[in-house]
DNA sequence: ACGGATATATCTGCAACGGATATATTGGAA
DNA sequence: TTCCAATATATCCGTTGCAGATATATCCGT
């Protein structure tokens, strides 16, 4: 059998594809295609990287199919309690990163909302 | 001729282990050992990944090597201007993921400094 | 009815990473 | 003073992950 994996920090760091796909899921289920849109705000992404990533997911059980959708043709998919804790695992890690740059003296100009 | 890739935005996202490195150099020149150590703090990193992704920064002028030590055996690295000007446009990516995910609920517990 | 946006599927080449392996040197403990 | 751990770099290789192209079908507005 494969390696077990069940902790947050097994599956730390994510890359910048998983951590915006998470990101999208992590209010509330969405479709792949919903899901794209909302990670291109992060990362740019084509539909290679989001369906091979939904499904390395899937395997991973950090997210699910949820099909109670009557709107055939859309596939639905849903954060698990694992994806959960690891998209806030990650998201700690990656405030450690960004203070730690800002301690360096690292300071991006301010942004337009 | 290979593409030019002057412009920060040619280079994001940085992957963990990537950022990580140009992050150990951002307060001053380090050598590789001292890098890979600073880098742990972040993200697990082995010599292989180290010294594979410094020839690839290096390659792509994010960091020079600056040979000024009479300390033969260990050789120093230090990020450009174009380098820093990635991790600060990578910071302030990571930075608005990170408030994405506070938005939308996500909150890491608070860690001991 | 047409075209663009929506929606998913799949394939393939390449870059990146992880882990192992190798080698040499340094410094401290026994 | 010998030995071992830590320091320091180098390189190879299998696996993974991603980017981009291609394909197909449907929905909706004009």
């Amino acid at each position: 059998m494969s390696t077990a994996r069940t902790s947050p920090e097994d599956h730390l760091p994510l890359t910048p594809a998983v951590f915006a796909i998470l990101l999208a899921l992590a209010d509330g289920e969405k479709h792949g295609y919903a899901i794209m849109q909302e990670a291109r705000e992060h990362v740019s992404m084509g539909p290679g990287t989001l369906y091979g990533t939904l499904d390395r997911l899937l395997a991973a059980g950090l997210v699910v199919e949820t099909r109670l959708s009557e709107d055939e043709r859309r596939r639905y998919y849903r954060v698990t309690p694992l994806g959960k804790r690891v998209l806030t695992a990650e998201t700690a890690r990656l405030q450690r990163s960004v203070s730690m740059a800002h301690e360096k003296g690292i300071r991006p100009i301010e942004v337009k909302a």
